[in-house]
DNA sequence: TGTACATCAGTGAACGCGCGTTCACTGATGTAC
DNA sequence: TGTACATCAGTGAACGCGCGTTCACTGATGTAC
Protein backbone atom coordinates (compact mmCIF):
# COMPACT_ATOMS: atom_id res chain seq x y z
CA UNK A 1 0.00 0.00 0.00
CA UNK A 2 1.08 3.82 -0.57
CA UNK A 3 0.31 6.45 1.77
CA UNK A 4 -2.21 6.06 4.50
CA UNK A 5 -6.25 6.29 4.06
CA UNK A 6 -5.71 8.97 7.18
CA UNK A 7 -3.61 10.46 5.73
CA UNK A 8 -6.17 10.91 2.13
CA UNK A 9 -9.13 11.96 4.29
CA UNK A 10 -6.99 14.36 5.87
CA UNK A 11 -6.03 16.25 2.33
CA UNK A 12 -9.47 15.94 1.10
CA UNK A 13 -10.52 17.27 4.41
CA UNK A 14 -7.99 20.17 3.61
CA UNK A 15 -9.08 21.15 -0.07
CA UNK A 16 -12.88 21.11 1.29
CA UNK A 17 -12.44 23.77 3.89
CA UNK A 18 -9.76 25.73 2.34
CA UNK A 19 -12.43 26.05 -0.32
CA UNK A 20 -15.42 26.48 2.47
CA UNK A 21 -13.32 29.41 2.81
CA UNK A 22 -12.39 30.36 -0.65
CA UNK A 23 -15.93 30.40 -1.83
CA UNK A 24 -17.52 32.06 1.04
CA UNK A 25 -14.84 35.21 0.46
CA UNK A 26 -15.18 35.48 -3.02
CA UNK A 27 -17.95 33.33 -4.56
CA UNK A 28 -17.82 29.99 -6.31
CA UNK A 29 -17.64 30.75 -10.27
CA UNK A 30 -14.59 33.66 -8.65
CA UNK A 31 -12.56 30.63 -7.15
CA UNK A 32 -10.70 28.21 -9.77
CA UNK A 33 -9.55 24.41 -8.86
CA UNK A 34 -6.17 25.58 -9.23
CA UNK A 35 -6.15 28.47 -7.15
CA UNK A 36 -7.61 26.64 -4.63
CA UNK A 37 -5.08 23.50 -4.66
CA UNK A 38 -2.72 25.90 -3.92
CA UNK A 39 -4.00 27.52 -1.47
CA UNK A 40 -4.06 23.73 0.05
CA UNK A 41 -0.24 23.54 -0.61
CA UNK A 42 -1.05 21.02 -3.94
CA UNK A 43 -1.15 21.40 -7.64
CA UNK A 44 -4.22 21.15 -9.56
CA UNK A 45 -3.87 17.64 -11.24
CA UNK A 46 -4.34 15.82 -7.98
CA UNK A 47 -7.84 17.46 -7.47
CA UNK A 48 -9.39 14.44 -9.21
CA UNK A 49 -7.94 11.92 -6.82
CA UNK A 50 -10.36 13.71 -3.65
CA UNK A 51 -13.21 14.55 -5.72
CA UNK A 52 -14.96 13.97 -9.13
CA UNK A 53 -15.46 17.21 -10.41
CA UNK A 54 -15.67 20.64 -8.86
CA UNK A 55 -18.94 20.34 -8.41
CA UNK A 56 -18.45 17.19 -6.63
CA UNK A 57 -16.13 19.88 -3.87
CA UNK A 58 -18.82 22.52 -4.09
CA UNK A 59 -21.72 20.54 -2.72
CA UNK A 60 -18.88 19.09 0.24
CA UNK A 61 -17.29 22.82 1.08
CA UNK A 62 -21.23 24.11 1.04
CA UNK A 63 -22.12 21.84 3.43
CA UNK A 64 -18.76 22.14 5.47
CA UNK A 65 -19.27 26.27 5.46
CA UNK A 66 -22.79 25.73 6.67
CA UNK A 67 -21.89 22.99 9.74
CA UNK A 68 -18.81 25.48 10.83
CA UNK A 69 -20.23 28.51 11.07
CA UNK A 70 -22.95 27.44 13.02
CA UNK A 71 -20.52 25.56 15.34
CA UNK A 72 -18.75 28.76 16.19
CA UNK A 73 -22.16 30.43 16.71
CA UNK A 74 -23.77 27.68 18.69
CA UNK A 75 -20.00 27.30 20.65
CA UNK A 76 -21.02 30.95 22.00
CA UNK A 77 -24.17 29.80 23.59
CA UNK A 78 -23.46 28.83 27.31
CA UNK A 79 -25.90 30.74 28.95
CA UNK A 80 -28.64 29.42 31.71
CA UNK A 81 -31.81 30.07 30.14
CA UNK A 82 -32.86 29.84 26.36
CA UNK A 83 -33.38 33.77 26.16
CA UNK A 84 -30.04 34.45 27.05
CA UNK A 85 -28.95 31.56 24.65
CA UNK A 86 -30.17 33.18 21.86
CA UNK A 87 -30.10 36.79 22.65
CA UNK A 88 -25.92 35.74 22.58
CA UNK A 89 -26.90 34.17 19.20
CA UNK A 90 -27.98 36.97 17.69
CA UNK A 91 -25.67 39.37 19.19
CA UNK A 92 -22.89 37.60 17.61
CA UNK A 93 -24.67 37.01 14.03
CA UNK A 94 -25.47 40.52 13.62
CA UNK A 95 -22.13 41.79 14.35
CA UNK A 96 -19.81 44.45 12.72
CA UNK A 97 -17.11 41.38 12.80
CA UNK A 98 -19.38 38.84 11.23
CA UNK A 99 -20.22 41.40 8.36
CA UNK A 100 -16.83 42.01 8.08
CA UNK A 101 -16.10 38.33 7.74
CA UNK A 102 -17.27 36.94 5.03
CA UNK A 103 -15.08 34.05 4.91
CA UNK A 104 -16.07 32.16 8.00
CA UNK A 105 -19.50 33.79 8.69
CA UNK A 106 -22.92 32.34 7.31
CA UNK A 107 -23.28 30.32 3.96
CA UNK A 108 -26.80 31.65 3.28
CA UNK A 109 -25.92 35.55 3.44
CA UNK A 110 -22.66 34.34 1.28
CA UNK A 111 -23.23 31.48 -1.06
CA UNK A 112 -27.41 31.33 -1.06
CA UNK A 113 -28.41 32.41 -4.34
CA UNK A 114 -25.28 30.47 -6.11
CA UNK A 115 -26.59 27.56 -4.27
CA UNK A 116 -30.16 28.03 -5.35
CA UNK A 117 -28.73 28.22 -8.93
CA UNK A 118 -26.14 24.74 -8.33
CA UNK A 119 -26.52 21.63 -8.79
CA UNK A 120 -29.11 19.30 -6.63
CA UNK A 121 -26.49 17.61 -4.84
CA UNK A 122 -25.48 21.00 -3.66
CA UNK A 123 -28.91 21.80 -2.70
CA UNK A 124 -29.44 18.51 -1.18
CA UNK A 125 -26.36 18.67 0.36
CA UNK A 126 -26.77 22.10 2.34
CA UNK A 127 -30.03 21.75 2.82
CA UNK A 128 -29.45 18.67 5.26
CA UNK A 129 -26.80 20.75 6.62
CA UNK A 130 -29.32 23.28 7.28
CA UNK A 131 -32.00 21.20 9.12
CA UNK A 132 -29.76 19.59 11.43
CA UNK A 133 -28.42 23.25 12.23
CA UNK A 134 -31.97 24.57 12.67
CA UNK A 135 -32.83 21.29 14.55
CA UNK A 136 -30.55 21.98 16.98
CA UNK A 137 -31.40 25.57 17.53
CA UNK A 138 -35.17 24.71 18.03
CA UNK A 139 -33.88 21.69 20.91
CA UNK A 140 -32.29 24.48 22.31
CA UNK A 141 -35.14 26.95 22.54
CA UNK A 142 -37.11 23.99 24.29
CA UNK A 143 -37.79 24.57 27.70
CA UNK A 144 -40.18 21.96 28.42
CA UNK A 145 -43.01 23.49 30.20
CA UNK A 146 -46.62 22.75 30.00
CA UNK A 147 -46.81 26.03 27.19
CA UNK A 148 -43.92 24.59 24.90
CA UNK A 149 -44.78 24.62 21.35
CA UNK A 150 -44.40 22.19 18.97
CA UNK A 151 -41.24 21.13 17.82
CA UNK A 152 -42.19 21.75 14.29
CA UNK A 153 -43.39 25.60 15.40
CA UNK A 154 -39.73 26.03 17.20
CA UNK A 155 -37.84 24.70 13.82
CA UNK A 156 -40.36 27.25 11.88
CA UNK A 157 -39.31 30.07 14.27
CA UNK A 158 -35.75 28.99 14.17
CA UNK A 159 -36.12 29.56 10.09
CA UNK A 160 -37.45 33.17 10.24
CA UNK A 161 -34.88 33.80 13.15
CA UNK A 162 -31.84 32.46 10.59
CA UNK A 163 -33.31 33.65 7.41
CA UNK A 164 -33.98 37.21 8.67
CA UNK A 165 -30.60 37.69 10.25
CA UNK A 166 -29.23 36.44 7.02
CA UNK A 167 -31.07 39.00 5.04
CA UNK A 168 -30.15 41.61 7.40
CA UNK A 169 -26.17 40.56 7.28
CA UNK A 170 -26.73 40.52 3.31
CA UNK A 171 -28.33 44.20 2.93
CA UNK A 172 -26.01 45.33 5.76
CA UNK A 173 -23.02 44.07 3.35
CA UNK A 174 -24.48 45.20 0.01
CA UNK A 175 -25.35 48.60 1.20
CA UNK A 176 -22.37 51.38 -0.12
CA UNK A 177 -23.22 53.36 3.00
CA UNK A 178 -21.09 52.52 6.33
CA UNK A 179 -23.70 54.63 8.52
CA UNK A 180 -26.63 52.91 6.79
CA UNK A 181 -24.89 49.23 7.23
CA UNK A 182 -24.23 50.17 10.83
CA UNK A 183 -27.82 51.27 11.23
CA UNK A 184 -29.06 47.86 9.75
CA UNK A 185 -27.41 45.80 12.29
CA UNK A 186 -28.13 47.80 15.21
CA UNK A 187 -32.08 47.67 14.39
CA UNK A 188 -31.73 43.87 13.54
CA UNK A 189 -30.21 43.05 16.51
CA UNK A 190 -32.95 44.85 18.47
CA UNK A 191 -35.88 43.71 16.54
CA UNK A 192 -34.65 39.86 16.84
CA UNK A 193 -33.80 40.23 20.25
CA UNK A 194 -37.06 41.09 21.28
CA UNK A 195 -39.35 39.33 18.83
CA UNK A 196 -37.15 35.43 19.72
CA UNK A 197 -35.07 36.07 22.50
CA UNK A 198 -37.79 37.93 25.12
CA UNK A 199 -40.26 35.46 26.23
CA UNK A 200 -41.88 38.48 28.87
CA UNK A 201 -45.22 38.11 27.21
CA UNK A 202 -45.19 40.61 24.50
CA UNK A 203 -43.26 39.13 21.77
CA UNK A 204 -45.16 39.38 18.41
CA UNK A 205 -42.02 36.19 17.39
CA UNK A 206 -41.85 33.96 19.71
CA UNK A 207 -43.84 31.30 18.79
CA UNK A 208 -44.86 32.01 15.99
CA UNK A 209 -46.71 29.25 14.32
CA UNK B 1 -26.48 61.87 -38.63
CA UNK B 2 -27.36 58.59 -38.43
CA UNK B 3 -29.73 56.89 -36.64
CA UNK B 4 -31.71 58.92 -33.46
CA UNK B 5 -30.44 59.09 -30.31
CA UNK B 6 -34.25 57.95 -29.23
CA UNK B 7 -32.95 54.89 -31.16
CA UNK B 8 -29.97 54.08 -29.44
CA UNK B 9 -31.53 54.28 -25.97
CA UNK B 10 -34.13 52.67 -26.73
CA UNK B 11 -31.82 49.56 -27.40
CA UNK B 12 -29.90 50.40 -24.33
CA UNK B 13 -32.70 50.03 -22.27
CA UNK B 14 -33.17 46.87 -24.27
CA UNK B 15 -30.44 45.45 -23.44
CA UNK B 16 -30.25 46.59 -19.84
CA UNK B 17 -33.84 45.00 -19.37
CA UNK B 18 -32.40 41.76 -20.96
CA UNK B 19 -29.74 42.09 -18.55
CA UNK B 20 -32.10 42.74 -15.54
CA UNK B 21 -33.72 39.59 -16.23
CA UNK B 22 -31.35 37.19 -17.29
CA UNK B 23 -28.44 38.26 -14.05
CA UNK B 24 -31.34 37.36 -11.63
CA UNK B 25 -32.10 33.98 -13.39
CA UNK B 26 -28.60 32.70 -14.11
CA UNK B 27 -26.24 34.99 -11.84
CA UNK B 28 -24.29 37.62 -13.34
CA UNK B 29 -21.22 34.87 -14.20
CA UNK B 30 -23.74 32.98 -15.58
CA UNK B 31 -24.56 34.99 -18.07
CA UNK B 32 -22.34 35.76 -21.06
CA UNK B 33 -22.23 39.06 -22.93
CA UNK B 34 -22.83 37.20 -26.49
CA UNK B 35 -26.00 35.47 -25.09
CA UNK B 36 -27.48 38.48 -23.64
CA UNK B 37 -27.55 40.59 -26.83
CA UNK B 38 -28.24 37.46 -28.84
CA UNK B 39 -31.56 37.73 -26.52
CA UNK B 40 -32.14 41.20 -27.39
CA UNK B 41 -31.93 40.32 -30.79
CA UNK B 42 -28.55 41.72 -31.42
CA UNK B 43 -24.66 40.26 -31.84
CA UNK B 44 -22.34 40.65 -29.61
CA UNK B 45 -19.95 43.02 -31.09
CA UNK B 46 -22.11 45.72 -30.69
CA UNK B 47 -22.43 45.71 -26.91
CA UNK B 48 -19.46 48.28 -26.58
CA UNK B 49 -21.43 50.61 -28.45
CA UNK B 50 -23.66 51.28 -25.29
CA UNK B 51 -20.99 49.87 -22.57
CA UNK B 52 -17.96 50.27 -21.21
CA UNK B 53 -17.95 46.93 -19.89
CA UNK B 54 -19.87 44.03 -18.59
CA UNK B 55 -19.12 45.66 -15.59
CA UNK B 56 -20.47 48.72 -16.93
CA UNK B 57 -23.87 46.81 -17.65
CA UNK B 58 -24.01 45.00 -14.63
CA UNK B 59 -24.08 48.11 -12.48
CA UNK B 60 -26.94 49.61 -14.70
CA UNK B 61 -29.08 45.72 -14.66
CA UNK B 62 -28.82 45.35 -10.93
CA UNK B 63 -30.67 49.24 -10.28
CA UNK B 64 -32.82 48.17 -13.09
CA UNK B 65 -33.33 45.05 -11.22
CA UNK B 66 -34.36 46.60 -8.18
CA UNK B 67 -36.45 49.45 -9.78
CA UNK B 68 -38.56 47.17 -11.60
CA UNK B 69 -39.77 44.49 -9.11
CA UNK B 70 -39.72 47.14 -6.21
CA UNK B 71 -42.65 49.33 -8.57
CA UNK B 72 -44.39 45.88 -9.27
CA UNK B 73 -44.51 45.22 -5.38
CA UNK B 74 -45.57 48.95 -4.60
CA UNK B 75 -48.19 49.28 -7.67
CA UNK B 76 -50.44 46.53 -5.35
CA UNK B 77 -50.52 48.65 -2.57
CA UNK B 78 -53.56 51.18 -3.14
CA UNK B 79 -55.17 50.10 0.20
CA UNK B 80 -56.96 52.47 2.63
CA UNK B 81 -54.85 52.10 5.64
CA UNK B 82 -50.89 51.66 6.07
CA UNK B 83 -51.06 48.40 7.28
CA UNK B 84 -53.55 47.01 4.84
CA UNK B 85 -51.29 48.32 1.76
CA UNK B 86 -47.76 46.71 3.80
CA UNK B 87 -49.51 43.74 4.50
CA UNK B 88 -50.42 42.99 0.41
CA UNK B 89 -46.86 43.76 0.07
CA UNK B 90 -45.96 41.13 2.50
CA UNK B 91 -48.12 38.98 0.86
CA UNK B 92 -46.75 39.47 -2.57
CA UNK B 93 -43.35 39.48 -0.88
CA UNK B 94 -44.22 36.09 0.22
CA UNK B 95 -45.80 34.04 -2.17
CA UNK B 96 -45.02 30.79 -4.65
CA UNK B 97 -44.79 32.65 -7.45
CA UNK B 98 -42.32 35.02 -6.58
CA UNK B 99 -40.35 31.76 -5.06
CA UNK B 100 -40.38 30.11 -7.62
CA UNK B 101 -40.04 33.12 -10.43
CA UNK B 102 -36.52 34.71 -9.41
CA UNK B 103 -36.38 36.05 -12.73
CA UNK B 104 -38.73 39.02 -12.22
CA UNK B 105 -38.52 38.93 -7.85
CA UNK B 106 -36.24 40.82 -5.62
CA UNK B 107 -32.46 41.43 -6.57
CA UNK B 108 -31.27 41.22 -2.60
CA UNK B 109 -32.69 37.33 -2.79
CA UNK B 110 -31.31 36.63 -6.25
CA UNK B 111 -27.81 38.52 -6.77
CA UNK B 112 -27.53 40.16 -3.22
CA UNK B 113 -23.94 38.36 -2.40
CA UNK B 114 -22.67 38.59 -5.82
CA UNK B 115 -23.51 42.58 -5.52
CA UNK B 116 -21.48 42.45 -2.85
CA UNK B 117 -18.26 41.10 -4.38
CA UNK B 118 -19.38 43.60 -7.21
CA UNK B 119 -17.75 46.52 -8.38
CA UNK B 120 -17.86 50.41 -6.42
CA UNK B 121 -20.02 51.05 -9.49
CA UNK B 122 -22.08 47.94 -8.75
CA UNK B 123 -22.69 48.93 -5.52
CA UNK B 124 -23.22 52.28 -6.17
CA UNK B 125 -26.09 52.04 -8.22
CA UNK B 126 -27.55 49.37 -6.58
CA UNK B 127 -27.38 51.45 -2.88
CA UNK B 128 -29.30 54.08 -4.57
CA UNK B 129 -31.97 52.13 -6.04
CA UNK B 130 -32.39 50.45 -2.53
CA UNK B 131 -32.48 53.76 -0.65
CA UNK B 132 -35.11 55.18 -3.00
CA UNK B 133 -37.26 52.16 -2.47
CA UNK B 134 -37.25 52.09 0.90
CA UNK B 135 -37.59 55.96 1.32
CA UNK B 136 -40.65 55.19 -0.63
CA UNK B 137 -41.88 52.29 1.47
CA UNK B 138 -41.10 54.57 4.76
CA UNK B 139 -43.48 57.32 3.16
CA UNK B 140 -45.97 54.75 2.48
CA UNK B 141 -45.86 53.85 6.01
CA UNK B 142 -46.08 57.34 7.74
CA UNK B 143 -49.80 58.26 9.24
CA UNK B 144 -48.96 61.92 9.90
CA UNK B 145 -50.25 61.60 13.50
CA UNK B 146 -48.68 62.40 16.78
CA UNK B 147 -46.98 59.19 17.24
CA UNK B 148 -45.62 59.12 13.79
CA UNK B 149 -41.76 57.21 14.48
CA UNK B 150 -39.31 59.57 12.66
CA UNK B 151 -38.77 59.02 9.25
CA UNK B 152 -35.29 57.23 10.22
CA UNK B 153 -36.94 54.98 12.30
CA UNK B 154 -39.56 54.33 9.63
CA UNK B 155 -36.76 53.76 7.24
CA UNK B 156 -34.71 51.14 10.04
CA UNK B 157 -37.86 49.28 10.02
CA UNK B 158 -38.31 48.52 6.12
CA UNK B 159 -34.78 48.07 5.86
CA UNK B 160 -35.84 45.27 8.42
CA UNK B 161 -38.81 44.28 6.72
CA UNK B 162 -37.28 44.07 3.57
CA UNK B 163 -34.06 42.09 4.60
CA UNK B 164 -36.01 40.00 6.57
CA UNK B 165 -38.15 38.91 3.61
CA UNK B 166 -35.17 38.89 0.89
CA UNK B 167 -33.86 36.34 3.68
CA UNK B 168 -36.68 34.33 4.24
CA UNK B 169 -37.47 34.25 0.48
CA UNK B 170 -34.00 32.90 -0.24
CA UNK B 171 -34.15 30.21 2.59
CA UNK B 172 -37.30 29.44 0.64
CA UNK B 173 -35.62 28.56 -2.61
CA UNK B 174 -32.50 27.27 -1.33
CA UNK B 175 -34.46 24.80 0.35
CA UNK B 176 -34.37 21.21 -1.14
CA UNK B 177 -37.67 19.88 0.25
CA UNK B 178 -40.81 21.50 -0.90
CA UNK B 179 -42.83 21.49 2.17
CA UNK B 180 -40.02 23.08 4.38
CA UNK B 181 -40.26 25.99 1.99
CA UNK B 182 -44.03 25.96 2.18
CA UNK B 183 -43.75 26.13 5.82
CA UNK B 184 -40.82 28.76 5.53
CA UNK B 185 -43.37 31.34 3.64
CA UNK B 186 -46.30 30.71 5.54
CA UNK B 187 -44.34 31.15 9.09
CA UNK B 188 -42.72 34.30 7.30
CA UNK B 189 -45.90 35.66 5.72
CA UNK B 190 -47.53 35.46 8.76
CA UNK B 191 -44.36 37.00 11.36
CA UNK B 192 -43.91 39.85 8.93
CA UNK B 193 -47.69 40.39 9.25
CA UNK B 194 -47.87 40.73 12.44
CA UNK B 195 -44.41 42.65 13.19
CA UNK B 196 -44.96 45.29 10.42
CA UNK B 197 -48.56 45.39 9.44
CA UNK B 198 -50.23 45.46 12.85
CA UNK B 199 -50.92 48.76 14.61
CA UNK B 200 -53.11 47.34 17.32
CA UNK B 201 -50.69 47.64 20.10
CA UNK B 202 -49.20 44.18 20.70
CA UNK B 203 -46.14 44.66 17.60
CA UNK B 204 -43.32 44.34 18.66
CA UNK B 205 -41.62 45.24 15.58
CA UNK B 206 -43.36 48.09 13.91
CA UNK B 207 -41.90 51.11 14.82
CA UNK B 208 -38.30 49.44 15.95
CA UNK B 209 -36.10 52.58 16.55
C1' DT C 1 16.05 -6.80 10.43
C1' DG C 2 16.65 -6.04 5.46
C1' DT C 3 15.05 -5.93 0.61
C1' DA C 4 11.92 -6.07 -3.45
C1' DC C 5 7.58 -4.77 -4.89
C1' DA C 6 2.86 -3.04 -5.83
C1' DT C 7 0.03 0.92 -4.86
C1' DC C 8 -1.79 5.35 -5.74
C1' DA C 9 -1.60 10.49 -3.97
C1' DG C 10 0.25 13.95 -6.11
C1' DT C 11 2.82 16.25 -10.40
C1' DG C 12 2.69 19.27 -14.32
C1' DA C 13 2.10 19.62 -19.34
C1' DA C 14 -1.65 19.68 -22.41
C1' DC C 15 -6.60 19.77 -24.04
C1' DG C 16 -10.89 22.14 -25.70
C1' DC C 17 -13.95 25.67 -24.55
C1' DG C 18 -16.32 29.89 -23.55
C1' DC C 19 -15.39 34.15 -21.79
C1' DG C 20 -14.80 39.54 -22.30
C1' DT C 21 -12.97 42.50 -25.48
C1' DT C 22 -11.08 44.44 -30.11
C1' DC C 23 -11.49 45.92 -34.65
C1' DA C 24 -12.08 46.64 -39.63
C1' DC C 25 -16.38 46.76 -41.87
C1' DT C 26 -21.20 47.86 -43.50
C1' DG C 27 -25.28 49.96 -44.46
C1' DA C 28 -29.47 52.48 -42.84
C1' DT C 29 -30.26 56.99 -41.46
C1' DG C 30 -30.97 62.34 -40.81
C1' DT C 31 -29.13 66.45 -42.76
C1' DA C 32 -27.28 69.80 -46.17
C1' DC C 33 -27.73 71.47 -50.52
C1' DT D 1 -38.73 67.31 -53.85
C1' DG D 2 -34.48 64.84 -55.00
C1' DT D 3 -29.54 63.56 -54.33
C1' DA D 4 -24.89 63.21 -52.13
C1' DC D 5 -22.77 62.69 -47.92
C1' DA D 6 -21.14 62.02 -43.11
C1' DT D 7 -22.33 59.48 -39.07
C1' DC D 8 -22.21 55.63 -36.09
C1' DA D 9 -25.25 51.48 -34.35
C1' DG D 10 -24.61 47.15 -35.30
C1' DT D 11 -21.84 43.01 -37.63
C1' DG D 12 -18.93 39.02 -37.18
C1' DA D 13 -14.19 37.24 -37.31
C1' DA D 14 -10.41 37.18 -34.29
C1' DC D 15 -7.64 37.86 -29.92
C1' DG D 16 -5.66 36.29 -25.40
C1' DC D 17 -6.89 34.25 -21.24
C1' DG D 18 -8.33 31.34 -17.50
C1' DC D 19 -11.31 27.78 -16.74
C1' DG D 20 -12.37 22.52 -15.63
C1' DT D 21 -10.62 18.35 -16.89
C1' DT D 22 -7.27 14.61 -18.78
C1' DC D 23 -3.31 11.86 -18.64
C1' DA D 24 1.28 9.75 -18.65
C1' DC D 25 4.42 10.04 -14.98
C1' DT D 26 6.88 9.75 -10.38
C1' DG D 27 8.27 8.59 -6.06
C1' DA D 28 7.16 7.91 -1.08
C1' DT D 29 4.92 4.43 1.32
C1' DG D 30 3.13 -0.06 3.83
C1' DT D 31 3.42 -4.90 3.10
C1' DA D 32 5.25 -9.52 1.91
C1' DC D 33 8.96 -12.38 2.17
Amino acid sequence: MPLSKAHKRETRQRVVRTAAHAFRARGIDGVGVADLMRQAGLTHGGFYAHFRSKDDLVAAACAEGMIESSASLLAGMKEATADAGIATFIRSYLSRSHRDDPATGCVIASLGPEIVRGSPQTRRAFTEALKRYVAELADYTSDETADDPSEEAREDAMYLLLSGMAGALLVSRVVDDAAVSDRILRAARRFYTKSFADSDGISAGRPVG
